[in-house]
DNA sequence: GATGAATGAGCTTTCATTCAT
DNA sequence: GATGAATGAAAGCTCATTCAT
């Protein structure tokens, strides 16, 4: 089926370039199609940045989800979890900017919404994590759904930071340091 | 002097649009200007962007240093940092947020890494905060350099939020989360 | 096939406006084809003129050395090139002029690169025929490839000559001088 | 007066550029005069070109009036007369190469008549010193307009070919050539 | 289902010309 | 006389989209 080959390549492109500067031939060649197929099966670009997208989500979701369905203490899971993200975001770093980066106008408003809709699953998925924490009583009472925006933020940065510095930090640093700030804070324990 | 019209004009439409989006055409009509004014001032879209964020920067480093030559207890000074750092972007969120986002291919590889000379110099100056703070001995031992990377992370994303669901978050709950969690992080103190 | 008329519209025009001065809107009109479609068909302005002149040259020298295949007396043969060379370019007069007279610099450098390399086999063909005519010992003993530019001069300009001044001069007449001048040149025969 | 500077530079850069190529800023620049100031002296580009070629003739026809003078035997004058038409030529090619060359439209139709005058000046003078010769009896019955045209083409297309491949060949080389075509033509004498 | 030649609106950039000083 | 900042029409080129095959 050409529609898989599409999409896996319009994800290739999609986050090297960002959607205005992906180019529908470059995504045809590199799914090995010619362009008019890209147009038989799908819309427009904006549709097919928008289906990439969304079935990109489902993946990422499902692979956090498996490896959180163990039952371990408490500061071990939250550990995982952090960790789990961050390999999450790497491994699919092509997705994951464009879901936590890209918002710019210019795209099909419909198409735009759908985004949006795609971001706030993500951002929601996170929330219900910390969610969990909170019911389980491990977490401070805060503002879930700002503290969801402020965890994607994080690892948003740190990961950015470590594509585009390749070799200059450890994944384990990396995670080291959101486990450390998200856990603690970066205030001395004597100092409140 | 049109020169500071058009850079009013681009930090509006560059912040607005990202750097490829962005029309020469609409910078000239948001500046009152005749198009080739622009190419009269900047050689190129790209020495525009990059004297826009260049130029930006000054500005805003200026204006977060003469906020913090206060000499308060920590935890207020601590607080008020916050308080700044996100009053600034909320103020210049059109040259925030193209601190902190484009970094897209396509741009003139020389302005390209000016522009990044700018983020680093950005991330320095969060560092260097962290860094007093530190020696002061008010701070967890930590990577420095990250850890910037992280808080800006966060005020990005928060303050990104903030301004795209008006109505929705006050500032003063972007600054409690941003406190809280950078204070002392998500975890209950009994939880170590 | 759409290449093949691009191809003669840009002969036309470039001809009659030289490499600048010709406008890609004004070929794509006469092709009577989008612009686009040059671009779909050649990658730039300038590969544009290289094809055009390069393609060209291939009619032109075939339509020669067809009708040099002859085997006449060498004062007969010697007028028939020289008839045949000036009624192909008053045919070919798009062409022959952008041969004979554009090197202007602002191209590609490798284009002009090839335009040159054409110029020059155009010379070689016809410092080929002259050395023929050496080697028969009809001629008499001269650097043959000056000779070659010397004609080619003579060629052109009282070609362009009788083109810009249409009905002041007939095709015989201009044969004819330069039959006359390469043959005993200028002076009388009493004078040396 | 800036009026002379701007004729020199404005033959230096057309001469090197051509007409359409060449730039009102660069002209500026060599001359060392503000662009404001090519239009206080002169009414336009056209006009400039047009002062350029008209003034710049006066001198040529001035140089070779001066060095004919002479009164030798007409075989050395015939070749001095040569000799010194190359020697102008390479010595202000870069107003002769205006002269022979430039006829490309774009220009204003009433300049582009003036430039037209200027070169059938410059063929007139070539004829009359032709026709000096044909009236002492020196030379073949002929057309002389179109000889004094081949004979103008010939100049040209040598001395350009000199000009593009320094080294290649010397100045004599030329001038034996055109001598040694001009004089007795391209066959030998015996082949008549 | 799939193709790729063709399209044209829209982009960045250039440059002769103007005009307030 | 002289300046140079400002202009805007026009150029080369890009690329999402269409459609006949």
């Amino acid at each position: 089926m050409k529609r898989k080959k599409i999409l896996e390549a319009a994800a290739i492109v999609f986050s090297k370039k960002g959607f205005h500067q992906a180019r529908m031939d470059e995504i045809a060649a590199v799914a090995n199609v010619a362009k008019g197929t890209l147009y038989y099966n799908f819309s427009s670009k904006s549709m097919l940045f928008s289906a990439t997208v969304t079935e990109g989500l489902e993946t990422i979701v499902k692979q956090v989800s498996e490896k959180l369905d163990l039952d371990l203490p408490f500061s071990e899971h939250f550990r995982l979890l952090i960790e789990t993200m961050i390999s999450l975001y790497l491994k699919n770093s092509r997705l994951a900017r464009i879901l936590l980066n890209e918002l710019s106008s210019g795209i099909d408003s419909r198409v735009l919404a759908e985004i949006e809709t795609v971001q706030e699953r993500f951002l929601s998925f996170i929330a219900n994590l910390l969610l969990k924490g909170q019911e389980r009583d491990y977490l401070k009472p805060m503002n879930i759904e700002l503290a969801a925006i402020a965890v994607a933020g994080q690892i948003n940065s740190l990961c950015k930071y470590h594509l585009h510095n390749p070799g200059k930090t450890s994944k384990e640093q990396i995670v080291d340091t959101l486990f450390s700030i998200l856990s603690t804070g970066l205030l001395k324990p004597d100092n409140t």
